[in-house]
DNA sequence: TTGGATTTGTACGTATGTATA
DNA sequence: GTATACATACGTACAAATCCA
């Protein structure tokens, strides 16, 4: 089975810079606060179910106000690495103990290559065509017929084993000058570093479904294997829609987590 | 299949008082300000991809400070209701056009009886023991082997049609004088009502597998039905885990939805 | 039961920065 | 360049939750 190595929160420092040491850093100080206390779990600086210190103490010994350090705690607690007790503290949450290395966090908007590591991600590309769209990938992306997509069905092969098929759908107009060149390393890349565009939020459902051809053809699975299936619109944070697709993956390859916070 | 009608936003407001009208009020000011703002959302009063007023505007026709304003958007946009552009506003944002009736969101802390109303729902009691927790569940919910657990597996029941088969363990100690009246009825209310408890966090795990004779005696799955299972630990806001879970759905009657935000 | 100490949460004001048209 | 609107950051004051003596 896959083996994953992910750190979530990494994922939230994508918006950063690099100082003259060639070090991550964030432009905003609550997010340079937030990876401080970030790595500081990480390296069991501070150890699960116990205190931090206090946000008073936190925002002295690193020169901000007590504020900052609030709303770097509150996204942390958010993606659910500490919880808060008003009137007591704030605490590293426990170790989870249902979390493998073969989990896939389904909140990713960084891109397989990303997650798993460029070197041992390889992209077979079964189609890549331009067309007008259907009715369906009209609605599902707010385009007229005259506006063309890309047609996209990759087979995303992870440690020389057959992973993924992704069936993909964008518009040209949001996704200008597409090749296979990039379809073979990272479509994600592409429109962030690139494009310079940033994913807002995404609409996912995840559901179990029978095996067909295209699954047994190129992930090897058997007719009676059930499959499990991603279906996605993600939108950019101006509000445009700018993907649907769906994954397909083996039932016993992977499987989707997540993590969720009753908190505003 | 299942028709479901979700309302994303009204779990957002369940530490809420009831004022002399009988309407539902945050303690909370900014709590308030969201659901003045999502409920003119879903009125149509802010219209789908069309900006809301600034915030400086809605702070003074609301009586609050900008920052109240900001705060409750804040949460809004994280729960995927509206996006914000800086230098420009705040956008209502789309429809979700892959949305349907039948979703059935993944983020619930509330239960099943609250997401679809307590009317709907029946539960057929399979197995109700109290028993000493195995090395398994003793990880999962941070239990010595003398601290019993109860075990539980309730087929849930819709409309008078079988709909999920639910495997939950919870502490004895965290959810004392549980019995067969409130098993019929919501766990889950009476944990937030009776004993005043309040979850924190949840990971989730969703995957496909194969139908086993408990599927397809309960829930007439077919030998080669795919089943959706989703398993899952959930926290209390002081970091105490309170169950551990798994539930299982045929695979042509539910799928898991989520909404994901791109933000810290 | 009460009161004090500690810690987090809410709310507002203000100033400045940043993104967009 | 200018105007607009949202974001960050700090300060301050007070409220609410928790624990302990």
């Amino acid at each position: 089975m896959l083996e994953l190595i992910v750190n979530y929160v990494a994922s939230l420092f994508i918006n950063s810079n690099l100082n003259k040491d060639g070090e991550i850093m964030a432009k905003e100080k609550y997010l340079e606060i937030a990876k401080i206390i970030n790595d500081r779990i990480n390296d069991g600086t501070y150890q699960a179910r116990q205190p931090l210190p206090d946000q008073e103490s936190l925002a002295k010994e690193l020169g901000v106000s007590r504020l900052t350090v609030k709303k770097a705690l509150d996204g942390l607690e958010r993606k659910g690495l500490v919880y808060k007790q008003s009137g007591l503290g704030t605490y590293v949450s426990g170790t989870i103990p249902i979390q493998t290395r073969y989990d896939s966090p389904a909140n990713m908007f960084t891109g397989l290559r990303n997650l798993l590591g460029r070197d041992n991600v390889k992209s077979q590309i079964i189609k890549f065509n331009v067309e007008f769209p259907n009715e369906n990938i009209q609605k599902y992306l707010c385009l007229k017929h005259s506006e063309p997509v890309y047609n996209i069905v990759r087979l995303r092969i992870v440690d020389d084993s057959p992973l993924i098929i992704e069936h993909t759908y964008m518009p040209v107009k949001l996704v200008p000058n597409l090749d296979e060149n990039i379809l073979h390393k990272s479509i994600y890349q592409y429109i962030h570093k690139e494009l310079k565009l940033k994913f807002g939020h995404a609409y996912r459902k995840i559901r179990a479904c029978k095996a067909d051809q295209y699954d047994q053809k190129y992930l090897n699975a058997k007719k009676s294997d059930p499959m499990l299936e991603l279906e996605q619109i993600v939108w950019l944070t101006n509000g445009d829609p700018i993907e649907y697709s769906t994954s397909r993956n083996r039932y016993d390859q992977r499987d989707y987590t997540i993590v969720e916070n009753n908190r505003f």
